[in-house]
DNA sequence: GCTGAAATAATAAGCCG
DNA sequence: CGGCTTATTATTTCAGC
C-alpha cells in the first residue's frame, strides 16, 4: 500500500482521506468518517486517536471573523529586535493577547506577528509595548487571495 | 445582558463561552458544550448554526503538522510584483498548492504568503514561479514563540 | 428557550486473520 | 497489530410546547 515515509508518520491512502475529510469540516463524525473511507467507526476513531498521539494531529480548531468579534484590524509585524533583547521581545509578544500567533524566521526580521485590533489606537497599544526593544515593521490586511487552505494540498505529485 | 455589538454579530456571554470551547476543541460535542453553558443541546445547536450563519464561525479545521507530511521546510514570502502585474501575481499564488496563505496587505510588500514545502529544491521551484512577475523576500521560520492562538483572547476588557 | 422520544453515533469488549 | 461485530451508553435531532 503507499505510504508517505518520514521520521514522523507513516500514514496510508486512508489517513490521508480522514485528514483531507477533517480539514474541510473537523466535526465530520466518525462514522461519516467511516463511511467515506470504507472502514469501521472503531477503526477509524483508533486511527485518528493515533494520528494526535503521533503529533500529526496537532489540534481541532474553528476559524473565527476577527471582525465579527469588533476586531476589525488586522496587520502583519516584522520585528527586528535591538541586540541584545530577542528574548524580551519574545516575552513581551507572548503576553499581548492582540497576537494571534507569531514565528520566529530567518532574514533581517526576527518576527512575524499577525495582530489583531479593534481600532488603529489598539494597534498603536500594541506596537508601543514593543518599540522599546526593536525595530518594527507594520503591513495592515487589506483582503486574503488565498484564505487559510489545506496542507494536504501543498503534497502534490510527490 | 452583556453583549458584543457591531454589524455583523450580536454575541452574548453564551455564545461567547461557546466560542472559546470550541476553539479550545472544535470536536466537543454539542451535549457538553450544553452542560458547560448551562442551557439544552437543541439550544446549543441553534446557536451555533446561526454562528454558522451569521459568518462568525467561517470553518472548522484540524491543524495538521505539516513536518508529518513530509513537509519540513515552511517560509514567508513577501512578494510585491512589478508595476502592472498583481493580477498575474496573485493568480499565480492562487495556483500554487504549496501556498497555504495568501493575505494582500499595505506598504511596500503587496502579499504575504506562507509556503509549506519538502525541501530547498522545492522552494526554489515555487520562487522561480512567481520571480518573473515581482520581487520576492524568503524567510525561513524556524520556530513558533506563539502557535495560533485564541482570537478571543485578543478581546481583552474592552 | 424547553422537554421527551426516536434515530444516530461513540465507545468498550471480545474475536479474527 | 489492525480491523470487525456486537452490545451498551451517549448524543443528535425532531416534534410539540
Amino acid at each position: 500500500m503507499k505510504r508517505l515515509r518520514n521520521e514522523n508518520a507513516d500514514l496510508d491512502v486512508a489517513d490521508l482521506k480522514i485528514l483531507r475529510l477533517l480539514e474541510k469540516d473537523a466535526r465530520t463524525s466518525t462514522a461519516e468518517l467511516a463511511r467515506a473511507v470504507g472502514l469501521s467507526p472503531p477503526s477509524v476513531a483508533e486511527r485518528i486517536r493515533k494520528l494526535q498521539e503521533n503529533g500529526v494531529i496537532e489540534a481541532y480548531t474553528v476559524r473565527i471573523d476577527p471582525a465579527a468579534l469588533g476586531l476589525k484590524l488586522s496587520a502583519w509585524l516584522r520585528i527586528r529586535p535591538v541586540p541584545g533583547q530577542l528574548a524580551v521581545v519574545a516575552g513581551i509578544i507572548r503576553d499581548l493577547p492582540e497576537i494571534a500567533q507569531c514565528d520566529r524566521v530567518t532574514g533581517e526580521d526576527c518576527f512575524i506577528a499577525l495582530a489583531h485590533v479593534g481600532s488603529v489606537a489598539e494597534l498603536e497599544r500594541v506596537i508601543d509595548k514593543i518599540i522599546p526593544y526593536a525595530m518594527t515593521n507594520t503591513a495592515i490586511i487589506q483582503s486574503s487571495p488565498v484564505e487559510p487552505r489545506s496542507l494536504l494540498g501543498s503534497l502534490r505529485q510527490r
